[in-house]
RNA sequence: GGGCUCGUAGCUCAGCGGGAGAGCGCUGCCUUCGCAAGGCAGAUGCCGUGGGUUCAAAUCCCACCGAGUCCA
């Protein structure tokens, strides 16, 4: 507050919000848009025009000179965060261990570009000029002792920054006090405005929320974000927001459908904000104010607006994909994978309702190259993004054709279609009621769908439960961990420090526990077996039999096959994700894993099943690998230094906590944040086989694994069984598949043969059994026991069947009876027959069921 | 992470407790100089896998495998 009145703003309360803001002259109205009525910038002469990659250029630069470290963005997927799929602000790169203070950020203070992705106001991007499922939010950001914590400096920055870099004057300049609140922090903050446009909010995090309320940070931060989309369309105020961010896809994309924004849209623009989906109560009320404003009918205006916002959104959609993608993100019908399917559904739909020609590997080349400058890591995987998307239309293209037989085989059966069909066809099988509506209507059938459909269907998945872990604290110092020093070591001596609940906790211990995905040792301490092994923080937790005492000195020693076997199955790990990468391509990322003693498995990120040539193919370079006896190294890096080595490839098995992460590297393929145990030459691991894969999600695909002499074992289990089967058919492996299916076939032939026979045996029967009916007021009767299984006795029975007979056959146990239409008129029904003989049932014409 | 739907002939699907079916495709024959088309005849099937319930299961229940979809 002390630099806005040194630069001599003054505080007004503004009359429509109710805000307090601060400006240069007295105001009445601050500069919020919904209180404005309006973007007041569009059409005139800007104060600066930069195109958006100059944006960045001038900001870093000059935040550079006030002592800001610029660093490149982080990727959109939060790897490092258990809590969030992807990057929502840039602030999320520092959460939650450089907010809490407990590591350190990468330079202090800093500003980052950070590609960040929003999906929940999609309908309104394309419009309203400040909506985007993807932008970059220029951070600026500082990590600072509540002693040097300057926020006074951290505004007069971002005043130097617009009135000084991007030359807006001051008295064009309105700031607004708020609270603010996310991500797990909270704090004021100052949104700063021009002409209508928020530019920027500069948040103040002092707060941290805990379960007990907002407790006060240990290092006060400074989060301030602002869209490097708002300042270029602020420094080119005769375009549309999207026209100025995606110059060259736009040209592309206009070329390509024939729209192209004209006067109309200069008009339009000021307005286009109070098109917000979210704050309008009545969309189609807000069109017709819009266009009351600009004198024109609201239809002829969406006419205009409808499809140059929808070449917008395919301009935004597909930069989002590119940037998600080429960090590594799949589209997936689960997790926020989904997300990126729905985006490349919609920009699909758009192309294809318009009937355009539109390329959309074109469109993200072109994105490619257009931010290559600022992100020159868009290139790198551009093929790999192509040929993911490549897969994702195919699977778009494979439901929208199952979709239409679904809807033309309801059209035909049915005239009317409840509320309950419409759900369910849109739950289940993706059928949107728009899309159903139209089609309908080409066959003459009227639906009426109800307004408030996707809010009734909300309604129907409001089911949530809340599980919260809660995680047991222990007050006993770290316990340290003796594997890390030497993975060999078989024996211990240690102090017992504690026993908690039967667990014992000692000063030190080379007891694995269980984590990483990896099963914990077991073993013996003083002789008694050692169960289960925990980490509950820093403070290992073993699982013994017998009675101790606090203090005792105790001897452990670990089962050391089941070790190795753990040790061999994580290393192997390790050696097959980066095989799998390899082979697959760089969207390759670890989505968990698992080892245990007898077998392991890895998940991983891709977007396809594996058959066995590809699976043959990762298998064959992870064995490479072996033989090449690669070295490991396993150490403990300061966290900031090993991404700034490695990058974010470190965090393959998920977030790791800790200022110190332990990296494991397989030098020259594979580097990940790992606190399991390791071989110290890839050589040690042995033979690894692949075991199987299977497709767990539409972005993960979960590979089996052994290594070492458990490959071996299943090797020889594997060939038990196919040396079973050369017994059991009495051929050599070569001729077993040969064989196995001539038995097969012979085996439905013979199957197709007693078919035959039986239906022979059926013709002699009913040969036979014409002779023996009896009569009885027109019906003929026939009772009679007959060799055969109830499928014999009921085509018999039905072989003999004329309009006036009953007939019941039975083998003793099994029964059949059957009616003739006449029969069944004067009361003879075989359902009824056969309850009186017995147990079973049927209908009037046929029954089978069992004589008691 | 939570929910829903679907696995039946080569393909698309109907049947949803008692007789495995339709359309397209396939094979053969007829018609034709030949092709397209039509007519007639025919072959199709571990009714996803494994358990259970039942006198009886493609059909109901459970588990697994596979495909799809919606929501967060």
């Amino acid at each position: 507050m002390n630099t806005l009145r040194n630069y001599g703003f003054q505080r007004n309360r503004c009359k429509k919000c109710g805000k307090y803001f601060w400006s240069l002259e007295k105001k009445e109205i601050c500069g919020d848009p919904s209180c404005q009525g309006k973007y007041s910038f569009i059409g005139e002469k800007p104060y600066t025009k930069l195109s958006y990659i100059e944006v960045w250029e001038k900001f870093s630069k000059l935040f550079e000179r006030l002592g800001y470290t610029p660093i490149p963005r982080y990727p959109v997927v939060a790897r490092w965060r258990d809590d969030v799929d992807f990057v929502n602000a840039s602030i999320y790169d520092f959460q939650p261990h450089v907010v809490s203070g407990e590591v350190e950020p990468p330079a202090n203070p800093l500003v980052v570009p950070q590609f960040s992705l929003r999906f929940n106001d999609i309908d309104n991007v394309g419009i309203t000029g400040s909506h985007y499922t993807g932008f970059v939010m220029i951070g600026q950001h500082a990590f600072e002792s509540p002693e040097k914590y300057d926020q006074n400096k951290y505004l007069e920055d971002i005043i130097i920054w617009l009135h000084r870099g991007l030359k807006i004057p001051l008295e064009e300049l309105y700031f607004h006090e708020d609270g603010w609140a996310g991500g797990g922090n909270g704090g004021c903050c100052m949104e700063y405005f021009s002409k209508g446009l928020e530019l920027g909010n500069q948040v103040y995090m002092f707060y941290e929320l805990t379960p007990s309320g907002f407790n006060p940070l240990k290092t006060k931060v400074l989060d301030m974000g602002a869209g490097q989309e708002r300042f270029t369309w602020f420094c080119n105020p005769g375009n549309t927001s999207y026209d100025a961010v995606f110059p060259d896809v736009c040209e592309y994309l206009y070329k390509k459908t024939g729209h192209r924004p004209d006067e109309i849209i200069l008009g339009f623009l000021p307005y286009a904000g109070l098109l917000n989906l979210d704050e309008a109560e009545n969309i189609d009320d807000v069109w017709e104010d819009v266009g009351k404003k600009i004198n024109l009918d609201p239809e002829v205006l969406k006419r205009i607006i409808l499809p140059l916002s929808q070449i917008y959104s395919i301009a935004d959609h597909t930069r989002t994909l590119l940037f998600a993608l080429s960090d590594g993100a799949l589209p997936s019908n689960v997790g926020g994978g989904y997300n990126l399917r729905v985006i490349f559904r919609r920009l699909s739909d758009f192309i294809e309702k318009n009937e355009w020609d539109i390329e959309i590997s074109k469109t993200i080349e072109k994105h490619a190259y257009f931010l290559k400058k600022e992100f020159p890591e868009l290139m790198e995987n551009l093929e790999d993004v192509l040929e993911i998307l490549k897969v994702e239309k195919e699977k778009y293209k494979r439901m929208k054709e199952k979709s239409w037989r679904i809807i033309d085989g309801i059209l035909k059966k049915e005239k009317k279609i409840d509320l309950e069909k419409i759900i369910e066809l849109y739950d289940s099988h993706g059928i949107s009621p728009d899309n159903l509506k139209q089609s309908a209507l080409e066959k003459g059938i009227k639906i009426e769908i109800p307004s408030n459909f996707y809010s009734k269907l909300s309604l129907r998945h409001e089911k949530k439960i809340e599980k919260k872990k809660k995680e047991k604290t222990l007050n006993y110092p770290k316990t340290d961990l003796l594997f890390y020093r030497d993975w060999k070591m078989k024996r211990f001596n240690a102090k017992i420090v504690g026993i908690e609940d039967g667990w014992l906790i000692l000063d030190r211990t080379c007891f694995y526990p269980e984590s990483g995905g990896q099963d914990n040792d077991i073993g013996y301490i003083n002789g008694n077996k050692v169960v289960d092994v925990r980490k509950i923080g820093g403070v290992v937790l073993h699982r013994v039999e017998g009675n101790y005492n606090v203090g005792e000195e105790v001897e452990g020693e670990i089962n050391w096959e089941r070790r190795l076997n753990l040790t061999r199955h994580h290393t192997a790990a390790h050696i097959i994700n980066g095989a799998a990468r390899r082979v697959l391509g760089n969207h390759v990322w670890q989505a968990g894993a698992e080892k245990k003693e007898d077998r392991a498995r890895l998940d991983i990120t891709h977007y396809e099943s594996l058959d066995r040539e590809t699976l043959n193919k990762i298998e064959k370079l992870a064995n490479e690998i072996v033989l090449e006896n690669r070295k490991i190294e396993k150490k403990f890096m300061k966290r900031s230094e090993a991404e700034k080595k490695y990058g974010f490839r470190l965090y393959q098995g998920g977030a790791v906590p800790g200022k110190e992460i332990r990296v494991v590297n397989i030098v020259d393929f594979d580097v990940e944040a790992c606190g399991g145990t390791h071989c110290d030459r890839t050589g040690e691991v042995g033979f690894i086989k692949i075991l199987r894969a299977e497709k767990i999600q539409d972005d993960v695909v979960r590979i089996e694994f052994a290594a070492g002499m458990k490959a071996l074992k299943y090797i020889q289990e594997t060939e038990k069984i196919i040396e079973d089967v050369e017994r059991v058919f009495r051929v050599r492996r070569e001729d077993v598949k040969k064989t196995a299916k001539r038995f097969f076939e012979e085996w439905k032939e013979r199957g197709k043969e007693i078919e035959r026979l039986k239906e022979e045996i059926s013709r002699l029967k009913v040969y036979q059994l014409k002779e023996k009916f009896t009569e009885r007021d027109g019906i003929m009767f026939l009772e009679e026991r007959i060799e055969g299984d109830p499928e014999l006795l009921r085509k018999t029975a039905l072989s003999l069947k004329e309009d006036n007979t009953v007939i019941v056959l039975h083998n003793g146990r099994n029964m059949v009876c059957v009616c003739g239409k006449d029969a069944i008129r004067k009361g003879y029904k075989a359902n009824e027959y056969i309850k009186k003989y017995g147990k079973g049932g049927g209908n009037e014409e046929m029954a089978q069921g069992v004589k008691i």
